[in-house]
DNA sequence: TAGTTAAAATTGGAATTACCAATTGGTAAA
DNA sequence: TTTACCAATTGGTAATTCCAATTTTAACTA
């Protein structure tokens, strides 16, 4: 059995004790001279463990001041972070050059495939797949690696954060279908005409129907709370409530 | 500019040195004490630059005989294959609409953080790093966590991509920087200027210098390969070769 | 007494030196 | 040729010193 390293072990105690409610989130680990007599090691050994704790972001160093106690969060927690409005701003943006690009370099067969996806959704067939692969037909017709990974990850996006699913959900429902495939036709009409300052007007146009949508929806969910909390204010001063309120 | 501990920025030297070819996978790096040599550092900053890349798996430390790079499995097939012309173009389309953003709500503490970038390269001091940060003070400064993400992305790209290290070091050494320097100068002075066009123009302008420098590279690259091709056949044609042809 | 500034204390950062542990390569002996 | 041993090399840990950044405390002023 090979030997472990020192340093290491001191990861996995410190990592324990972080683990096990020693030190919580935001909190202060002991200095590292405090930590080299608590484990009675060097403190080289003690600064190499912190290393490794900072790279695996359990921790953040603070010169002068302290080692911190990290929350623990990945990427996708981050991602999580990502609201609605800041999605869609950045795919009118994004998507806007990538139309524009694809004007310049689009083939018929590629205009053909769009096309399809048009019937699709008119049809109501598989209306999100036919969305996603409207927006990835335009991405591969910029001929750019890098345009079309960034779009898939805009997407990936859209699909996988629960939040902006949910607002997603509640503007694009059956009722919006009829505004996204004329939005989707004008897009590919100006593509067809290979017309790019038109493609990107027609892909900014899209996404901010979407956004002021996503407005609209927040100030009826904010609409709906201040009737509910003035209804529960009724109950809360109501004579009924304090008639049967039990002795 | 905050002061980034010297074990980091010996992390990212050996990183592209890895990354750009000097040490396959497979191969032992050289021993600390010559690191420390190399780098001229002390041999503990080596110890825990090492360790940084022990935990993100990049090496493999192996007592009394060496460190060993490890194949690197990170980057998919698909991201293998962008070049640095595609990325480079994505960057301009999209970072122009980032820098064209945060025009419009760029603070006056960034605009200062900006600034400090400026210096660092103009003192030649860690001009990668100092490009970095210029990019993503600027994605910061849009107030949209999907820009930042999508800048960060390609900035990924960027630096862990061979190839695209490899050519995006042929065309921003030594003897670039002070255009880089000027163009990063431009786009700081459009945005403290608050004016979304000229930030925009300027962030192009930016790219597509760097595009033509790729092509430039590309071209050089080009012809010298016509040239050792046409000195092979000549080779393959000279009388001198067949008369010393052994029997 | 309250606010401000400067000095001191504390904490992390880096370097130097020394010695120990593990591995590898070279040499000698069987 | 094979095996064993030794020296050299490489990583691992400790101790010490001094520097840089931040926080806390003390002193001063209004």
């Amino acid at each position: 059995m090979k030997n472990r390293r020192l340093f290491w072990r001191i990861v996995d105690q410190i990592e324990a004790m972080i683990s096990g409610g020693d030190f919580p989130a935001g909190s202060r680990l002991p200095p590292e001279r405090e930590l080299a007599e608590i484990f009675d090691v060097s403190r080289p050994t003690i600064r190499e463990a912190i290393i490794a704790l900072e790279v695996r972001e359990r921790v953040e160093v603070k010169t002068g001041s302290g080692v911190y106690v990290l929350e623990q969060t990945n990427l996708s927690k981050a991602d999580m972070a990502i609201s609605a409005f800041e999605l869609t701003q950045s795919r009118a943006l994004i998507e806007g050059e990538v139309a524009a690009l694809a004007a310049t370099s689009i083939t018929d067969e590629e205009l053909e495939k769009l096309h399809g996806t048009l019937i699709a959704m008119e049809k109501g067939d598989y209306t999100e797949e036919a969305d996603e692969e409207f927006h990835r037909i335009i991405a591969v017709a910029t001929r750019n690696k890098a345009m079309l990974r960034t779009v898939e990850n805009l997407w990936s996006l859209r699909v996988s954060n629960p939040q902006i699913v949910a607002d997603y959900g509640s503007v694009c429902a059956k009722s919006n279908q009829n505004k996204i495939l004329n939005e989707h036709t004008a897009i590919y009409k100006a593509l067809k005409a290979r017309d790019a300052t038109a493609a990107r007007a027609a892909m900014h146009q899209h996404f901010n129907r979407l956004i002021n949508s996503l407005f609209d929806a927040l100030e009826a969910k904010a609409l709906e709370e201040v009737r509910r909390k003035a209804s529960e204010k009724r109950g809360l001063y109501s004579l009924e409530g304090v008639l049967h309120r039990p002795a």
